[in-house]
DNA sequence: CCCCCTATGTACGCTAACGCACGGACGCGG
DNA sequence: CCGCGTCCGTGCGTTAGCGTACATAGGGGG
């Protein structure tokens, strides 16, 4: 089977065969994505799904009282927005730029046709989707099983393999409420990870 | 579209229109499922997907150092085999049955080809990955948020809804595997709450 | 250059859950 | 009816993480 590269920074775009990216790059708009940005909402209809580039966007589980934590994370290895093509088109999760950039968007609708076509397309999602549950089902086993620091090591793990540099700017609260943990307890476990050397940082 | 009922108590099945389950029918093997028995083992290919009648099977994540954890149910509801259709044929969790009963089974082979007819069979399997997805999501976040009481009584819910009973044979060290917890933390929540008069239970 | 806002560090008591150890009780098979 | 294996209850001490409160420190804007 054929795979073309194109001048795509977004995995799964760059892997589909020139015939199905040429139908879909006209429809791609390029858009900024600011940290903080919530793509999506808990009930909210999704109208659109996204390829990013060089952000990174955090899928959360928010309780009823408030609480929440992080499910997954999609980098430019994947797309934003998987319900649109499963079936229901809401998802129980919200979706926040945790670390700013651009991603390509795509109308739902356009989407949908793509992925009723059933070729690479509808492959290539599926295959990512499976990867987005196994990626879940560690979170569930971790939260359960593991301590903060090896949880917060893992996430910074995720974290820079997906970033162009091994710097990464983001304050501890925004981990501790990603991980849903509490501030102080990051605090505690980024120190200790510094003092034995694994990593540096510094306000910010 | 039309939905025609068939004397099968597996609900993605009977959901089928007639000619989809015509198709399948034959090639559909009644098995019985016996309590334990290990459906999947990571890593291990696999062979058949099965539909739970009366039974129900546990999707687990084993970790490396033996601590597990109960990702998602699946009952008659459902399918156990989600990666057969959706790329991988492998899986990182394994499949135990928790509750003993049968299951209609079905080769690798002819649910791959079924799926790729891209007609209701397809349509109703993913809708229900969705449903699958939305579940390990839940249990992602009651396992950084809830209590044990919590979470016992969301499993006994869920699970006497998929229950002829009301009634439930199980020991509280499977449980207590189950939901990756002490088996006396079980006997605790399980006492409160028979305590507060929720349930009744006896040894068994 | 200084001030203030925000991010980070630290300390203390509290609770949930753990690990371990053991006593007791149910119920099945002989 | 008796014994024994399995399952359930309980009681320690220990620990990780929480909630709260408060003390520093960096750094951008005036």
């Amino acid at each position: 089977m054929p795979v073309v590269h194109h001048p795509t920074q977004n995995h799964l775009l760059s892997a589909l065969p020139a015939e199905e990216f040429g139908r879909l790059s006209e429809r791609l708009e390029l858009v900024p994505m600011r940290l903080g940005d919530a793509l999506y909402e808990p009930g909210r209809q999704l109208e659109h799904a996204y390829f990013p580039i060089s952000a990174i966007v955090s899928l959360l589980y928010v309780t009823r009282t408030g609480a929440s934590s992080e499910i997954a994370g999609v980098g430019p290895e994947g797309i934003v927005g998987i319900p649109l093509f499963m079936g229901g088109n809401t998802t129980p999760s919200s979706a926040v730029v945790r670390t700013a950039g651009h991603a390509y968007r795509l109308a739902r609708r356009l989407l949908a046709e793509e992925f009723m076509r059933g070729g690479a397309v509808q492959r290539l999602l599926l295959t990512y989707t499976q990867a987005l549950i196994t990626q879940t089902c560690q979170t569930a086993a971790c939260n359960r099983h593991h301590s903060i620091e090896q949880q917060l090591s893992r996430w910074l793990l995720w974290t820079v393999d997906r970033l162009p540099t091994q710097q990464l700017t983001m304050t501890q609260d925004l981990v501790a409420s990603l991980l849903g943990v509490r501030r102080e307890s990051i605090t505690e476990a980024a120190g200790h990870l510094q003092q034995i050397g694994l990593i540096r940082y510094r306000r910010g």
